[in-house]
DNA sequence: ATATTCTCTACCGACAATATCAATAGATATACA
DNA sequence: CCAATATCTATTGATATAAGTAATAGAGAATAT
């Protein structure tokens, strides 16, 4: 059975689909298949584990997943009326052990219930290793599919969300333009904030990911990635457009969370991220220059110290080299009163004064 | 040459003001805008004359045939475009005309001639003919100048000269160019050389055809002497010489009053002035004191002492100022603060003589003083550091600094910096190029010459131009002034763009007033020679002199101003100099050691902020140093341009003559709009703007004190740090952050927690703002105490007059008007008593009761009065309560004084009463509808007692409510009772500014909230029904409103979509350039500058920046143009108004203030103001405005077209169609809107021929108009098309969870989890509980509602007016068409005349 | 040419995103110690 | 002196950036089909 073929889903969908028509799926069973047997999940995981499985669209991942590794849970959540219905009572209805929740796991509150009313249960797991008692999964297809990964990436520096277990492996379908800030390499054109919190916290690889030759014709600057970012063009396993429904560029992260190390108990994650803000505002600016932007007077004080890393720039400084300016910036006693990002703050009277009884 | 402008003024005496601005006369240069308007001449209204028989006419005629109309503004970018395109030079830096221009002015002017010749080319492609020549002998003089004094010859100009005419063909050298040299010529040491030199040229002039005696024209170049000398060399009849150079027999100029003529006229004449301001300082204390005035002498007559007391400079025989206010000055500053004050009350008992003496000399005195305050504050904020940094080194306390002291360092040390930076400049600008340098690489050399070498060459003329000690001054405080007045949007700090171009800016305008000082040293000098040189021909010459160059100056001086990316490279530079250099002491505690450490820290960092993912460049204060601004007074920080003034402001002459007289003031506000500045000066040179400038003049001419009682009160709370009224308390120390959440905490805590610290860092940051605000206008306050003070004004493009010193201004907040009282006191009477008493009841906001009640509210509380009067502080503090506090206190000074003085009737108030128009819009449209019901509702109709219109119609909603509660409409029930005025208040008000359904549904659902009557899960939908109710009730009561609203929103979408008739460049088809422009009864044209905003980024030191061009013409924003018009077309309105009251209430000799629709006079003379105003409401709308509108829209607008869509299954359609479809094959291209413009004025064209065969032809032809031809065209038009019920939301969202379930709901069903509430609930104990709990029970609570919810919104159609009936729009074929506009809506029965007996109107 | 989606939501006083890179056009020196 | 070219620079236009979407609803403009 293969979707995307006219018939398959009803046509009408694309209109009524709101929002949710952004979402492209991959909905080639086969090559589901395949990427499971390359990523061999089987190993780590077999039966007794839970799988949270996000937006399963046409359900085709799920299924293949589902059946691939068996998992003892298999939560599916899913908003969007259609698909939802799809799931719950059409294609899927048959996977045993699946819940299919229509719910929106944009929401981080959606977690804290499912965990609270006990939809999953996995064990604590230290963070020496990885916790192969869950298995996170999703397809943030979308145009917040970046946000997503942003946040996934930034819950694996604090060890909150589902992250707060242990380790968790998590397998994400993303756009072409989510997943190559994700994955650059310090002097890689697209190494930005983003890549150098993965490279901190995670080891990511690119398992699959759309046939850049099916965009290359056209004019629209969709999927244009997978042609540019070598990290893309190379990925192991390719697949065409017609193996996603709603035809869009898609690539598939195998995101695995570093093991815990020693500083990161001394370093509020809140310190990295202002850190590492505001150096990737001039990239490609020494140091020396770009480290004026943490505070009044850093560059002086910080002479003694980071001099050595002074004549690279933002761009080149590799995770050992981030962590050791964290490091520093954490003893420094003139470091700014606050590290928020005061930009957005629309805030009206109204919100304000109803926050600041709540104080 | 056009005649004095200004002259046919009022009876206003100006003195000697007047007579020396007439010499600023205003002349639009000819570089502006060519003005190629159409003057039709319809017939002219006859308007009755305004108010009083001692009021000369004035015409508020808008179509009497003088509009100022534009056309070719469109058509210069594009030649401008093409002119730039063929410079093709690498330094295409040199954009546009004004570049061009003010760099050559700036290298001329800062004596870079090298770097200036090389940029001359560019600028003679760039620039007219005619500006080019102006430049060109800018350029020359200073050549020549320099030619002199470095080889004591011109030759070397002379060759210049000649190689010029080979060099810029076209550009013929006039007579100026010749009479610079021969001039310098004169002065050549060698004589012979000279003569010869001098008939060369004369020979070279008149074989080019030019005329000996024009030469001698130029007298400003020319000192008597030398014009003899060239008149007897060249053998010039003295006929033909200048009356100025001739010898009429009564010369007696020696050779030495000539010789000190000789030189510059200028450097000669502020000789003189000197001698004059030494004449005037000997001079006057004697002449003032002669009769006794002797506590005149502690503030001596020479300015600067003044200043310096002022603005809390040096004043050597006082000890510094202690951190805090003298929260009593001693008894010696107050007799000193008050001298003038006293001295004036006691004037009347002085013989008539004495006090004209004491006023000349008063005035006189003053004048110099606005002088020096003008012109020398700078220096004297920066003697105040020096003074308190020296004292703190003498007294050895150098361990904790003051303000002053941080600031002298960083002065000293910048001004050092600046000084390397412009060797530099000069380096670079004298050798920098045509330097080659050699290189083994090939290509070009690697020259020394960096990028940011580069952008020295760019900008270092522009910062060369004043001095370095200055540069610094303005800098700091420039960058001070903006950390304290909100740094434009962000929470910390000040936004990087804004500080460039200001700081720019404040440069530009420094160097402006420092040439225009030079200019006015020869006007001064002129009123010297006036009174030293009587009898000398040197006289009559410099009288000419004075003239040509003040004339000539608007003309030949055309100082252009800066492109806006020079002035970001200017202040960009001047901060990062600053930045580098201003460093502070900061301690801190080490997080590892926990020892307090400290260190030195630069005091300003630049960082940046992310924005909805942009970035946002951001310079912020050291916190340490901003922590000393919110504890030390504002001393020295004051910024000195544009403060009050001690003399009556100049009065306006021109778009950029008036209010302060050294410096450069705009008229108008305008919005970088190059077309609304076009208008404005064009209406100026066309002298248009008479009234406005009167009325203008009027506003300015107000006198004001400081309310010292009030300022007592308010310094005295201030130095208490606490919250007080509106002002905050004051912080020091860190802020208190809670607890940042464990690690591992939720997301949404995590983010929960940000918000709140972010909100406390903005509550923190705006307190201190608020705090830097009072704190400025204490300290103007301060400075100006016991003076006489004005307050210039300007207007904002639609004609609304605001004062332009910032901070301390009567339009300021209730404590700025609470500061402030009028200079002039005026015995109060009877009505001036009760009009007092009913001021008092109106600030405490007991406003809308009868006026007998008001005085009987007052009467009531008199014991209240007296003792807030007495012990303001200490006592009940009743006047805290009032809605205006300060106002109120100070109400409760005069009216105590009052009372309490023997005869109340003849106390002299000086406090401002105010009338204000009870909801001045609605008044504006009920009168231009001639709405009945409207017209009672605003008070224009006579009544017993005050309307309220926000109380009406809340009274009215809630009749609805209630009635729809009792046919059992849910959300009603919940309103019953609760719809108080102050709920819909704003949303009634806003709505005269187009306010949305949306908007006002926010302002509603705020209102209710703070009522805290309604319950949270209830106030969406209470909001939302409320506002439909408000809608409606305001619809009905202001129907004429509406249709008048509906009226000009209509006009101005059609225009504001239309084409002009001439097309010059291909648009897009949806992008039309036509913006909304009228004209007020007063003349004032106003131009709606809404337009697309396109920037540009430009690199500067700092960052780059993100920049538009000004003078580059965008596609109108024509929804902006749609929603705005009808309040603006009301505002100017109401401007009128306004300017017409003043104008009539300065005639007759009232003392006149307004805020807007607020007028203030004396209480004695409120009847006189009520009367005039209520006249001067009555002249504006007798003729029917809104008709007078179209008439101007259809001559403005005549011949342009508009985009109209007509129903394409109509037989034109599609015969147009088909039409084009034909175009297209003969043009073998597809067709634009311009081609079908071409081809409809072609056809017209050919019609409008005299040629019987063109017009057959013209007959013959096909355009979309001629098949329309006379088929009616409302009929073609595309008709909206009503339906019952909108499709379109039945589709949408089903993204949303289904239903409305909580997540809760649904994961509970889902996993099959029975409803009963686990208990372990409590397991995230955090400040997260609080939230996450209110959200549910908020969701579970909507889940109750909303069955109930979908029933009643069903079934109760009495409140959803329309809300189901959508319009369904097709699209129909578009053609352009001529712009006609709908018929104005029928006028009501309403006479305007019936509000002069309205007591209600103005109240 | 028609349908869908995107945007914006009250006026004025009081305007503002930035870093980096690729492509391109224009200028200028080149062959010596 | 010229021509050709290599190299350098300024200018312009494109692109990415951060990271909760708390809600509401209707018109008009922009963009996609």
């Amino acid at each position: 059975m293969k979707l995307g073929e006219p018939g398959v889903l009803p046509n009408t969908w694309r209109g009524a689909i709101g929002k949710a028509h952004q979402r492209v799926n991959m909905v080639n069973y086969e090559k589901s298949e395949e990427i499971l047997k390359y990523l061999k999940l089987n190993e780590d995981y077999n039966k007794n584990f839970e799988l949270i499985d996000c937006y399963p669209g046409c359900g085709v991942w799920s299924r293949a997943l589902h059946k691939h590794l068996e998992p003892k849970v298999h939560v599916m959540l899913e908003s969007f009326d259609n698909y939802y219905s799809w799931n719950k009572d059409g294609y899927n209805r048959d996977l045993s052990a699946s819940k299919v929740i229509q719910v929106d796991p944009y929401k981080w509150k959606v977690y804290n219930l499912l965990e609270r009313y006990g939809a999953y249960k996995p064990e604590h797991v230290p963070f020496n290793q990885i916790n192969k008692s869950l298995l996170y999964t999703g397809q943030f297809t979308t145009a917040q599919g970046g946000q997503l990964l942003s946040q996934f990436i930034t819950c694996i520096a604090y060890r909150n969300w589902i992250q707060k277990f242990g380790r968790i492996r998590m397998l994400l379908w993303v756009r072409d333009t989510a997943a190559f800030r994700a994955v650059a390499t310090p002097e890689e054109p697209s190494r930005g904030k983003l890549s150098a919190l993965v490279s901190l916290f995670a080891d990511i690889d690119v398992v699959a990911a759309s046939d850049s030759n099916d965009f290359k014709r056209q004019d629209t600057k969709t999927g244009k990635f997978l042609e540019r970012i070598p990290a893309l063009r190379n990925a192991p396993i390719k697949f065409s457009v017609d193996d996603t429904f709603m035809k869009g560029p898609l690539v598939l992260l195998d995101v695995k969370p570093k093991e815990q190390r020693e500083w990161e108990s001394e370093i509020s994650a809140h310190e990295m991220e202002y850190v590492l803000r505001n150096l990737f505002i001039t990239p490609k600016m020494q140091l020396r220059t770009s480290i004026n932007t943490l505070g009044a007077g850093a560059r002086e004080y910080f002479e003694s110290r980071l001099g050595h890393l002074y004549d690279k720039t933002t761009h080149q400084l590799t995770p050992d080299e981030f962590v050791e300016i964290f490091q520093e910036f954490k003893v420094w006693p003139y470091k700014p009163e606050h590290l928020f990002d005061l930009g957005e703050d629309d805030l009206d009277s109204r919100t304000k004064r109803d926050i600041i009884q709540f104080i | 040459m056009l005649p004095l402008t200004a002259t046919a003024r009022s009876a206003v005496t100006r003195g000697r003001l007047l007579k020396s601005c007439r010499l600023f006369n205003s002349k639009t240069s000819a570089l502006s805008v060519a003005g190629a308007y159409q003057t039709h001449s319809p017939p002219m209204h006859d308007i009755p004359e305004i108010i009083g028989d001692r009021s000369p006419r004035v015409d508020i005629s808008t179509n009497s045939g003088k509009l100022v109309i534009l056309t070719d503004l469109f058509d210069r970018p594009t030649e401008g475009d093409e002119e730039v395109d063929a410079i093709s030079s690498r330094n295409r830096y040199i954009r546009n005309r004004n570049h061009v221009a003010s760099l050559m002015d700036a290298l001329v002017t800062s004596g870079h001639l090298k770097r200036a010749d090389i940029i001359l080319p560019q600028a003679h492609e760039i620039l007219s003919p005619e500006e080019f020549a102006l430049v060109r002998n800018d350029f020359l003089q200073m050549f020549v100048k320099k030619d002199l004094e470095d080889h004591k010859s011109v030759s070397y100009s002379i060759n210049w000269l000649q190689s010029s005419v080979d060099r810029f063909p076209g550009i013929p050298l006039d007579s100026k160019s010749y009479a610079i040299i021969i001039a310098t010529a004169c002065r050549m040491p060698d004589l012979l050389r000279g003569n010869e030199h001098i008939s060369d040229l004369m020979k070279q002039y008149k074989k080019q055809g030019g005329l000996a005696k024009d030469i001698l024209q130029h007298v400003e170049l020319f000192t008597f002497r030398d014009a003899r000398r060239v008149a007897m060399n060249l053998d010039i009849d003295e006929e033909d010489l200048p009356a100025d150079f001739r010898t009429d027999g009564s010369r007696s100029a020696s050779p030495e009053d000539a010789e000190s003529m000789s030189g510059s006229v200028t450097e000669a004449l502020s000789k003189m002035q000197q001698c004059e301001a030494q004449d005037i300082l000997n001079r006057l204390p004697p002449d003032v004191f002669k009769s006794g005035f002797d506590s005149l002498t502690p503030v001596d007559s020479h300015g600067i002492k003044l200043l310096r007391s002022a603005l809390k400079g040096v004043a050597a025989s006082k000890r510094p100022q202690l951190p805090v206010y003298a929260s009593n000055p001693d008894a010696d500053a107050s007799r000193e603060d008050e001298g003038f004050l006293h001295l004036e009350e006691q004037l009347s008992l002085l013989p008539d003589e004495d006090q004209t003496k004491y006023r000349d000399a008063f005035e006189s005195y003053n004048m110099d003083r606005q002088l020096a305050l003008e012109t020398l504050a700078l220096e004297s904020a920066r003697e105040r550091w020096k003074y308190d940094y020296e004292q703190m080194h003498a007294r050895g306390e150098v361990r904790v600094k003051n303000i002053n002291h941080y600031l002298w360092e960083w002065h000293t040390a910048m001004t050092e910096q600046l000084q390397e930076e412009l060797k530099r400049i000069d380096l670079l600008l004298d050798y920098g190029t045509g330097k080659p340098s050699k290189s083994k690489t090939r290509g070009a050399p690697k020259s020394a010459v960096t990028p940011s070498d580069r952008a020295r060459m760019r900008y270092g003329a522009y910062l060369k131009l004043v001095d370095p000690a200055k540069l610094s001054v303005i800098t700091i405080l420039e960058l001070l002034k903006m950390h304290s007045s909100g740094g434009g949007g962000v929470t910390e700090g000040i936004r990087t763009t804004r500080a460039v171009l200001n700081l720019g800016r404040a440069i530009e305008m420094e160097y402006n007033s420092e040439q225009l000082l030079k200019s006015d040293v020869v006007q001064t000098g002129f009123r010297a020679t006036k009174s030293m040189l009587h009898s000398v021909p040197e006289f009559k010459r410099s009288l000419a002199v004075a003239k040509r160059i003040t004339e000539g100056k608007n003309l030949s001086s055309w100082r252009p101003e800066w492109p806006d990316d020079i002035k970001a490279e200017i202040g960009s530079t001047l901060i990062s100099i600053l930045m580098h250099v201003a460093r502070i002491t900061v301690s801190a505690v080490d997080p590892v050691t926990g020892q307090q450490v400290s260190a030195i820290a630069p005091a300003f960092t630049h960082t940046y902020q992310y924005t909805g993912g942009l970035k946002l460049g951001v310079l912020k204060l050291h916190r340490d140093f901003v922590n000393k601004i919110s504890r030390e007074p504002a001393s020295a920080m004051l910024h000195p341009q544009q403060l009050p003034m001690l003399v009556k402001p100049k009065p306006w002459v021109g778009w950029n003559e008036g209010a302060y007289y050294y410096s450069k003031t705009a008229l108008m506000r305008t919005k970088d709009s190059a077309e609304q500045t076009a208008y404005i000066k064009e209406a100026c040179r066309r002298n248009d703007l008479e009234s406005v400038y009167e009325g203008l003049d009027v506003l300015g001419s107000a006198a004001w004190i400081i309310n010292t009682r009030v300022f007592e009160v308010l310094a005295k709370v201030w130095n208490t740090g606490e919250e007080f009224l509106e002002i905050p308390t004051r912080y020091e120390g860190d802020i208190n952050f809670p607890l940042e959440p464990p690690k591992d905490a939720d997301p949404a805590v995590r983010r929960d927690w940000a918000r709140v610290c972010k909100l406390m860092i903005h509550e923190r940051r705006t307190s201190h703002s608020q705090r830097c605000d009072v704190n400025y206008k204490l300290e103007i306050s301060r400075a100006f105490l016991g003076e006489r003070i004005f307050f210039p004004h300007n207007i904002d493009f639609r004609g609304r007059a605001y004062a332009i010193p910032p901070h301390l201004n009567h339009l300021g907040n209730d404590m700025c008007r609470g500061l402030l009282m009028f200079w002039e006191g005026k015995p109060l009477g009877e009505r001036g008593l009760r009009w007092l008493k009913i001021h008092l009841a109106n600030v405490c906001g007991y406003d809308k009761a009868d006026f007998q009640s008001r005085v009987q509210y007052a009467d009531d509380k008199i014991q209240e009065i007296f003792d807030s009067a007495d012990c303001p502080l200490d006592g009940r503090r009743w006047w805290m309560q009032a809605s205006d506090p300060w106002q109120c206190l100070a109400a409760c000074f005069e009216l105590a004084d009052a009372l309490r003085s023997p005869d109340p009737y003849a106390f002299r108030s000086r406090l401002p009463v105010h009338q204000d128009g009870t909801c001045n819009g609605l008044q504006h449209y009920a009168a231009l509808g001639g709405d009945i019901e409207g017209a009672r509702q605003v008070n224009l109709e006579p009544g017993d007692k005050p309307q309220d219109i926000y109380t009406h119609v809340a009274s009215r909603v809630h009749d609805y409510v209630k009635q729809d509660a009792e046919n059992g409409h849910e959300v009603a029930k919940i309103l019953v009772g609760k719809v108080s005025r102050k709920v819909v208040k704003q949303s009634v008000m806003t709505n005269v500014y187009g306010v949305t359904y949306i908007g006002a549904r926010a302002q509603i659902l705020g209102q209710l909230k703070d009522t805290k009557q309604i319950d949270e899960r209830d106030l969406w939908r209470c909001a939302a029904y409320l506002t439909t109710l408000v809608f409606k009730v305001v619809r009905n009561l202001f129907n004429g409103a509406h249709l008048i609203q509906d009226w000009l929103a209509e006009c101005a979408k059609r225009i504001s979509k239309s084409v002009p008739p001439t097309v010059h460049s291909d648009l897009k088809p949806n992008s039309s350039m036509t913006s909304v422009i009228w004209t007020t009864p007063l003349g004032l044209p106003v131009v709606q500058p809404y337009r697309e905003i396109v920037r540009k980024q430009v690199g500067t030191n700092l960052q780059s920046v993100f920049i538009s061009d000004p003078y580059a013409i965008h596609p109108v924003n024509s929804r902006k143009q749609v929603t705005a018009f009808p309040p603006n077309f009301i505002h100017s309105l109401d401007a009128t108004h306004m300017l017409l009251s003043a104008l009539a209430c300065g005639r007759n000799g009232l003392t006149f203030a307004a805020v807007h629709d607020s007028y203030w006079t004396h209480a004695a003379d409120i009847d006189r103001m009520n009367a005039i105003l209520r006249d001067a409401f009555i002249k504006l709308h007798e003729g029917d405005l809104v008709a007078k509108l179209k008439e101007e829209f259809e001559r403005r607008y005549a011949g342009y077209m508009q985009f109209i869509e007509i129903d394409n299954h109509s037989r034109e359609a599609k015969r147009i169609t088909e039409w084009r479809k034909e175009l297209r094959t003969r043009l073998g291209r597809k067709v634009t809107v311009r081609d079908e413009i071409e081809e409809e004025s072609n056809r017209k064209e050919l019609l409008n021929s005299n040629d019987p065969i063109k017009r057959a032809e013209g007959a013959a032809m096909m355009t979309p108009l001629s098949i329309i031809g006379n088929t009616d065209i409302e009929e073609l038009k595309m008709k909206r098309v009503y339906t019952t019920n909108g499709t379109r939301n039945a589709v949408k969202s089903t993204e949303n969870e289904s239903g409305e379930k909580t997540s809760e709901e649904i994961i509970r069903e889902t996993l099959g989890i029975p409803d009963s509430v686990p208990t372990e609930r409590q397991e995230t104990a955090s400040i997260n509980d609080n939230l996450e709990a209110s959200e549910e029970t908020m969701e579970e609570h909507s889940l109750d509602d909303e069955v109930d919810e979908q029933e009643t919104v069903e079934d109760t159609d009495s409140t959803a007016i329309g809300s189901n009936i959508k319009v369904l729009k097709m699209r129909g074929l578009g053609i352009f068409y001529p712009l006609t506009f709908p018929p104005v809506p029928p006028k009501g029965a309403f006479d305007v005349k019936t509000l002069r007996n309205s007591l209600y109107f103005f109240s």
